[in-house]
RNA sequence: GGGCGACUAGCUCAGUUGGUUAGAGCGUUCCCCUCACACGGGAGAGGUCCAAGGUUCAAGUCCUUGGUCGCCCACCA
């Protein structure tokens, strides 16, 4: 083995070959056919035109830390990733590159465009996998899913008659959210609501006398925010119970500009308040009037066109933009003098989420998917906590949104997407479903198969396929049960569904989480697939809702905003286990993540302190390897396995300390992930490895290791090698990279572990030829995590330690104080009335006098002389260095001063605390004693100050 | 109009079910390029936990009100 170790890690070459060698050896394929507990997780698939940007980042982070978590503890774990074909997104792309060429998609025609897309998916659209096999995501490859590939078309064909046939899919003409620069409906969630300070308008209404004449000085003068849409007014409400305007209901005005009569109804929609109390309806093109028009059997009069110009309806304004034609109308109708006012106005105004155009309220004919009824069964397993949601606000805020559910427009008036599986006969207009759900493929692309051929009702043959395609969410809404196998009763299917836990933003809680939720509920009630429990048909047992990485004001990272931040740029400069760890170490549940360079920087140096750990062991392997002991004798895996290892009768102390250690840190970590405290998890391993590990249990053992003394030094490197190696793995979850690396210049036994052997067997098995295609290499991704262990667990260890800790750290701070040459080592006195103390000082006096730059050590007893030196108290020792002329008496005075003050306070308020009684018996009695003794031992120390300063005064 | 979250050291943030003297990283001060690491080592300084009430033996933590900031939801023109 190479012991040539550059000084400082080099990140780029390590991630790239190891990121080829996981993806090549297909390390992470699950098996479904073993015992054993499982873990599955479906990645939310990313956009195909996308590319990784931080937020992805921060969510593959902490899927792939739980997902190798779990692998380690040696769960069949599959993660399944995917991409969407996000249908506006990806068109609006390649529409965008075709008008550079000067084409427009309607030049193309339906076939060609798709084809076209098609094509630049081949091209560009495989970009963000690359990326996250070259971050590291442990997904399995070999199962990756695309929402349009035929497999998934199938599974949205039999969705959609399924709905269908049930009547939960109806198609209708009802005002939609029409996007007009994407010329298509869209949704309700992907209305985004805007304030903004726009002008509210007072416009006078002529009423119409009894012969049918309009007056010059009678007028109704409603309020409208949006004038231009008065050019398709139908009629002007008042509320029913509106004394000012009761008389005028049944008669007429007349609408201006248009001069057209149109009547004055009541109907309760209208608040008296608000306003001048006068409403002008437009059934077309407001939602509240399209259901007042409905309830008075007004006409609608749509006055725009698609793309929000005015049509030949708004008569003398037709071909004007929507606004345009705003600023005219006003203008008009202030030179006929019917403005009586306008004020400014901020109300919220709808965006289309995609293109950030202003939504137009329309009416058309499209298709819906009723919610009610999916709505109610996923309220149950979410209130019931079949499905537990993480953090648990986001519990009440998803319920509050199937509560007040409306139907989901689902149809778009797209070429690039599922497209809809009814055909229209020509004859008599009846609506026919596709057969069934078999697909057949065409031009490598998945149809229908089973067109009706013939209309049911008349007979007729002309029967042609709906034009609209499927909102993107439909197809996405499938993606726990879809990219499994399903319809069919798959092997996968049974083995990974429900999934274990789904990791989402909170951004998409309703575009996705909840949608699949309802639909992975009704769907997988398939009498087919024997899934008739509850729980056993929710798409995920776990909803995580992870933070959002934000910008210093507050908005949403983004590449169109200009502030978005290129992990792989990042990844070039830092390393991907730096950004890695700085994103898991800031993903607090719950709290937004703002990046900050100086966590990336600090986590950069956490893994450059890693490599220079494993820099220490390996140089100095050298020198034992030079008394012909072997790496293989010190740290082969079964010999890891024993530690710890002793050199007389009983492991050292420092060696149960640190195995202690190890042990609860195993168990904080695995209670941190288990809570999604990623966070935490960092912070544990982070402060067990450099605190404990290479501050300390390294700084220890040096002479050890170099100890002639073959036992000794025997025993210090197995257990330096075991704990780190288990250090290694307790970090890969969250630093793949760099522990792979490392725990590769370890010996390691042919076929690391069961795991991997079995991952060998099955690649054999499946490649079928009995020659494996790439042996897959052992991995520290397939050893075991550490695990907490009580044969390790020693309080009494991590306390005397803990002790002599103290007494170093307090040699040095006395150094430092004195300004004591750092290399000059000298005497120091030590004194402690207990017995144990004592020994424990004198049974470890070479690592104190070493650690703490001393020449020697007097231990007594007695009380030490502050004479010419400088103590250090603590209630349980003493610790004395003369140093002559160098103190400055009175700022040690001062200092001392300054302590007791601290002390007396706090003695005060806990001797006054200990003297309530009710304190005594309301609070815990542990709660109590611990105060007993900690006001004794701060009386120590006060005692013990207050003497130094009478002495130091004198 | 509803709802949610944040406010803790100069900066960025932790602080699980209320319980010793509130922590980390960065920055800062002092000392050290000591043979793994200056992306380092050692020792410090630095906080009346947004405000005011309340509950409790005990509050950064629970309740109420207010303030500032941010986010989400909502068909009042």
């Amino acid at each position: 083995m190479a012991r040539e170790i550059p000084k400082a890690y080099e990140p780029n070459e390590v991630e790239q070959r190891w990121a080829k060698a996981w993806y090549d050896g297909k390390l992470f394929r699950a098996e479904n056919s073993a015992y054993g507990p499982r873990f599955s997780i479906a990645l939310p698939p990313p956009n195909v035109t996308g590319s990784i940007h931080i937020g992805h980042m921060l969510e593959h982070t902490q899927i792939d830390m739980l997902v190798r978590w779990h692998r380690m503890c040696g769960h069949r774990t599959l993660w399944l990733p995917g991409m969407d074909h996000a249908g506006i997104a990806t068109q609006f792309v390649v529409e965008r590159m075709l008008a550079k060429e000067g084409v427009r998609r309607q030049d193309l025609g339906r076939e060609e465009f798709e084809r076209r897309v098609w094509k630049w998916k081949q091209e560009s659209g495989g970009v963000i996998k690359q990326q996250m096999i070259r971050l590291g995501a442990s997904c399995d490859w070999t199962r990756e899913r695309f929402t349009l590939e035929p497999a998934l078309y199938r599974a949205v064909l039999h969705a959609f008659l399924r709905f269908y046939r049930e009547g939960l899919i109806y198609r209708g003409r009802y005002m939609v959210n029409w996007c007009p620069r994407c010329q298509t409906a869209i949704s309700d969630l992907e209305v985004v609501h805007h304030e903004r300070t726009g002008e509210i308008w007072n416009i006078r209404y002529p009423l119409i006398d009894s012969t049918g004449t309009p007056s010059t000085t009678e007028f109704l003068v409603v309020a409208t925010t949006r004038p231009e849409t008065m050019l398709g007014d139908t009629a002007v409400a008042v509320n029913p119970h509106d004394d000012r305007y009761r008389r005028f209901v049944g008669r007429k005005v007349l609408l201006p500009l248009m001069n057209r009569q149109i009547p004055v109804i009541a109907d309760p929609y209208v608040d008296r308040e608000f306003g001048t109390g006068v409403v002008k309806i437009t059934p077309a093109h407001d939602p509240n009037d399209f259901e007042v028009g409905k309830r008075h059997n007004l006409p609608e009069i749509d006055v725009m066109t698609e793309t929000g110009l005015m049509n030949q309806a708004a008569g003398p304004y037709a071909g004007l933009e929507r606004f345009a034609a705003r600023g005219r109308i006003v203008e008009d109708l202030k030179n006929l003098g019917l403005v009586e006012s306008v004020k400014e106005h901020v109300h919220a105004v709808g965006t289309c989420d995609r293109c950030k155009a202003i939504v137009e309220p329309r009416i058309s004919t499209q298709w819906f998917l009723k919610m009610l009824p999916l709505a109610e069964p996923a309220k149950q397993v979410v209130r019931e906590g079949l499905i537990e949601v993480v953090p648990d606000n986001q519990r009440t805020i998803l319920l509050n949104w199937l509560d007040n559910i409306r139907d989901w427009c689902i149809s778009r008036q797209l070429w690039w997407g599922h497209r809809i599986p009814i055909w229209h006969c020509g004859g008599c207009g009846e609506m026919v479903p596709a057969r069934d759900s078999q697909v057949r493929i065409v031009d490598g692309h998945a149809r229908a198969a089973s067109v009706p051929s013939k209309c049911p009702k008349c007979g007729g043959s002309n029967l042609t396929q709906d034009p609209d395609v499927l909102d993107t969410w439909f197809s996405s809404g499938l993606w726990p049960f879809s990219t499994l196998g399903w319809p069919d009763e798959t092997k996968d299917l049974k083995e990974f569904y429900p999934t274990s836990l789904l990791i989402s933003g909170y951004d998409i809680l309703f575009f996705w989480d909840a949608r699949m939720i309802m639909m992975g509920i009704h769907l997988m009630a398939d009498p087919s697939l024997l899934t008739g429990d509850v729980s056993q048909r929710i798409p995920f047992r776990q909803l995580y809702l992870h933070s959002l990485v934000r910008t210093a004001e507050g908005a949403k990272m983004s590449k169109t905003k200009g502030t978005g931040v290129d992990p792989l740029q990042m990844t070039e400069q830092y390393g991907t286990d730096a950004l890695r760890y700085m994103l898991a170490s800031m993903a607090a549940p719950g709290t937004d993540i703002i990046l900050s360079e100086d966590r990336l920087l600090s986590a950069r140096a956490f893994a450059n302190k890693i490599w220079n750990a494993a820099r220490f062991l390996f140089v100095n392997l050298e020198k034992i390897e030079a008394h012909g002991v072997s790496l293989e004798q010190l740290a082969a895996p079964e010999v890891r396995a024993k530690a710890p290892y002793a050199s007389n009768r009983r492991a050292a102390l420092v060696d149960r300390w640190m195995f202690s250690r190890l042990s609860s840190v195993s168990a904080q970590v695995s209670d941190a992930l288990t809570g999604f405290r990623f966070h935490e998890a960092c912070q544990t391993i982070y402060h067990f490895f450099w605190g404990d590990f290479c501050d300390w249990y390294i700084e220890w053992l040096k002479p050890q290791l170099a100890s002639e003394d073959r036992a000794a030094a025997m025993a210090a490197w197995r257990n330096i090698l075991a704990v780190f190696d288990a250090a290694l793995r307790l970090l890969h979850p969250v630093m793949p990279f760099i522990t792979e690396e490392l725990w590769h210049r370890f010996p390691q036994r042919a076929g690391a572990s069961r795991v991997a052997a079995e991952a060998l067997a099955s690649s054999e098995l499946a490649d079928g030829t009995g020659r494996r295609t790439a042996p897959p290499p052992l991995s520290i991704a397939l050893a075991d995590y550490p695990q907490p262990n009580s044969d390790w667990s020693d309080g009494g260890a991590e306390a005397e330690l803990t002790l002599l800790q103290e007494i170093i750290i307090a040699a040095r701070n006395i150094r430092a104080e004195m300004k004591i040459d750092p290399k000059k080592k000298v005497p120091a006195d030590f004194s402690s009335t207990d017995a144990n103390v004592r020994t424990l000082v004198e049974a470890n006096i070479e690592p104190v006098l070493r650690l703490g730059t001393l020449s020697g050590l007097n231990v007594s007893a007695g009380r030490l002389d502050p004479a010419g030196a400088v103590i250090r108290s603590t209630a349980r020792f003493d610790l004395r260095i003369a140093y002559g002329e160098a103190i400055d008496k009175s700022a040690e005075i001062a200092k001392a001063k300054k302590e007791i003050e601290r002390l007396e306070k706090d003695i005060t308020s806990k001797e006054a605390r200990l003297a309530d009684r009710s304190f005594r018996s309301k609070a815990p009695p542990e709660v109590v004693r611990n105060m007993e003794k900690t006001v004794a031992e701060r009386k120590t120390e006060l005692a013990k100050l207050r003497a130094r300063v009478a002495e130091l005064g004198s």
